[in-house]
DNA sequence: CGATATTGGATCAATAATGGATCAATAGTG
DNA sequence: CACTATTGATCCATTATTGATCCAATATCG
């Protein structure tokens, strides 16, 4: 036989079957005991060139399952696989990243906060103060800080951050709070939350993500421990 | 016998009477060991298809009751217009968050990214300078960025990055990247990709964190000017 | 109420299919 | 001849599927 490159030619070939739209991202290709007969080679060079599309992250090959025509991130999947992503995640991942968004977004909302989201904020405070129970007060927490969110007017942040705050909804998330959320607690929480707010009316940012970072800090202490 | 993904199967076949309504929210599915018989498997592997529809939401299972269709939930309403956020958002406000998600997440890669992660990521740096076009460049710098972000080894935070990252696909950002990102300014993106990774690499967790808010700045500039 | 049947939950072992890896032999190319 | 691509073969690691058994929660019926 000669040599005629006869790995270019398969990548090629299964190429254009991708590109054509004949095998459709997620596709299982022949195995590939079945594409050496198919093409006419042997499994070692058709290896070759499976290897080579691999690398270039055309199809993505596992062990005991099959080689699959590899699938772009569409919006679709990769939200349902973070709803699952967020439903799974621990209280000390949702700390963590709470840490870093909440205080810098403060920072944002203090200059950006309208009148009617202050007033937002305080209705919620109020809601939280007479809230009968750990989940009652939970809820009006979340919408406090789901508002501070918002007000740094970045739909992007205010649509990840209610994705990070459906975590609440959670058994788990639930237990905890119910377990951690003691009445001295409720009442530190509510003086720091008025003073936050308090921070943002002052159009102080850096004073507003001070005052929620130490605020997330006591959360999560009452939460994880220290 | 031939693997022919069952499963998979199995689970398009059950989604299906679910989409086309003729297994409407709360029918009861026929029992596993009717449905074992109908479609012609192992209750095994039918019990895997089930778990999966069951972890995505589309049916519910109770021991001695039975699986029933599920009723449309809620947080898939926070999942689905998150999605609509992203698709909708300005390329400004996809940098504003970047810019403080990624220079933190790299400090924290520069202690937790293992030597697999920074081989990963030196990976996407070399297929991105052999990139022949702008669209595949994007694909292996957004999958830099990823692997950056997964490196801090926060699940949660990989997610909402992933969701963030999608926006890449979406045609206004890639016809922005297409007009912006010229050979120059790919040759500048490529050294400081190499820098920032070489920092990763030094565990060096300021400088790397330096490192990708000055990348991003430039990339900010790129795309919306000063 | 209590006994029995039904239903999903969980685990195990066995078999087969699949990609991963290696090696020696062969054929074409220069 | 020397070199390289290709072949053909063998064995390994992981996965899918099957078939079976037992458990746990619920429903049903006497």
């Amino acid at each position: 036989m000669r040599k005629s490159d006869a790995v270019a030619a398969i990548i090629e070939t299964i190429e254009s079957n991708i590109e054509q739209g004949l095998w459709k991202p997620g596709f299982r290709l022949p195995t590939e005991r079945e594409l050496e007969l198919r093409l006419g080679v042997a499994r070692n060079t058709l290896r070759k060139s499976l290897k080579k599309l691999e690398e270039d992250g055309k199809i993505v090959r596992q062990i005991g399952r099959g080689s699959f025509v590899a699938e772009p991130a569409t919006s679709n999947n990769v939200m349902t696989s973070l709803l699952n992503q967020v439903l799974g995640s621990s209280p000390s991942e949702v700390m963590e990243i709470r840490l870093v968004l909440e205080p810098w977004a403060a920072g944002l909302a203090a200059t950006r906060a309208t009148a009617a989201d202050l007033m937002q904020m305080r209705d919620c405070i109020a809601h939280a103060a007479g809230a009968p129970d750990v989940p009652t007060f939970e809820k009006w927490d979340g919408e406090l800080h789901q508002t501070i969110i918002s007000s740094a007017k970045n739909g992007l942040l205010a649509g990840l951050y209610e994705a990070i705050n459906t975590v609440r909804h959670q058994p788990e998330w639930m237990k905890l709070k119910q377990r951690t959320v003691t009445d001295d607690r409720r009442a530190a929480y509510h003086r720091q939350h008025g003073e936050i707010v308090d921070a943002l009316a002052e159009r102080d940012p850096e004073k507003a993500a001070r005052l929620i970072r130490d605020h997330l800090i006591a959360v999560r202490i009452s939460l994880l421990g220290e």
